[in-house]
DNA sequence: GATTTGC
DNA sequence: GCAAATCAACGCGTC
DNA sequence: GACGCG
């Protein structure tokens, strides 16, 4: 029986297709995660997390999981923490041995908090999430560039990973401190900046029908109890692609793609985010005339300039 | 996948 | 003892 | 209360 970080685990049904389109299996899924841990640990360290799984394959419709059952062991790590109306045990991955445990348990896709359980009120990044309408990638790549810039310029130091599906997420790491509410609001005034940019094509409105067809700037997942796919995380999508960080570089050429890596071909890459620990900066002051208005309402970007 | 329930 | 049944998600922000 | 998202 294998031992990893001194747990046994068996690895039931291994030659179980997870992925038929492919073939991938339950045990390439596990191996996956083993080899990718050391890069993928970091990041989701000392997060709460949402578990997806496809026990017969990814065709089906996924099993949703928050809670640890009480059948995971004792050495999973567990984190309790407030919701409305009580409280929520999530599992926490804090080794190896805990990423092919959920293998195990036919857990495809991992998300995880914005925050951490030292300051589990606290996010210690802010995340732009890129939605595209449609299948027009070298928008979202152009998007992000111009996002890159305008942290950069409000000394943020800006990382970039695909989702594995269909778009990209911007982060940028902060130092704890300012509640979800407060990287919330900075993160809809840059949005809406970037969005009134190029308002043919970007957009920050709410309901799909107001987008007509443009890139969706998401900045809701910067809240409390809120998840964003983990980096690394496998999609439930041909080709088992991954959530992989990349480098700036990389979003400049169109051969980019944003599910274009699977678990297979994750191999032998340099650590994109190595430098994110040390790169944490505080949270830009809104200036006052991006603070909300008395309404406390946001508005959206529309394709024709209301104000 | 793991555990509980029913025969 | 063995097979069937049961459970595993819902919270935040917006409109 | 529904929508949109994850
Ligand atoms: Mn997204
Ligand atoms: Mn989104």
């Amino acid at each position: 029986m294998p031992v990893i970080d001194g747990h046994s685990i068996t690895i039931t049904h291994p030659d179980k297709i997870l992925f038929p389109a492919d073939g991938i299996t339950k045990g390439e899924l596990a191996e996956y995660y083993q080899r990718i841990a050391g890069r993928m640990i970091p990041h989701v360290r000392d997060r709460p997390l949402h578990m997806n799984r496809y026990p017969g394959g990814i065709q089906w419709n996924p099993i949703q999981q928050k809670r640890v059952p009480d059948s995971f062991p004792a050495w999973i790590e567990r984190a309790t923490v407030d919701m409305k109306g009580g409280t929520i045990t999530h599992a926490l991955i804090d080794n190896t041995a805990t990423l092919v445990y959920l293998a195990q348990y036919n857990v495809v896709t991992v998300h995880v908090w914005l925050s951490r359980i030292q300051a589990i009120t606290q996010p210690d990044m802010v995340m732009f999430d890129l939605d595209p309408a449609d299948e027009d990638f070298s928008i979202v790549r152009k998007t992000a560039l111009t996002l890159k810039t305008m942290l950069e310029d409000l000394k943020l130091v800006p990382f970039v990973k695909t989702t594995g599906s269909r778009g990209l997420h911007v982060i940028a790491p902060i130092t704890v401190g300012p509640t979800f509410e407060e990287v919330h609001l900075f993160a809809d005034a840059v949005a809406q900046r970037l969005a009134a940019a190029d308002p043919d094509h970007l957009t920050t409105e709410f309901t799909k029908q107001k987008r007509e067809g443009r890139l969706f700037l998401d900045v809701n997942r910067n809240a409390y109890a809120q998840t964003a796919v983990a980096p690394y995380a496998v999609r439930a999508k041909a080709g088992a692609p991954v959530a992989l960080p990349v480098d700036w570089s990389e979003v400049e050429s169109p051969r980019l793609r944003p599910d274009g890596v699977g678990i297979r071909h994750v191999e032998g890459r340099d650590d994109p985010w190595k430098s994110m620990e040390r790169s944490q900066k505080p949270l830009p002051p809104l200036t006052v005339s991006q603070l909300p208005d008395r309404s406390g309402r946001r508005k959206g970007v529309s394709r024709k300039e209301v104000r």
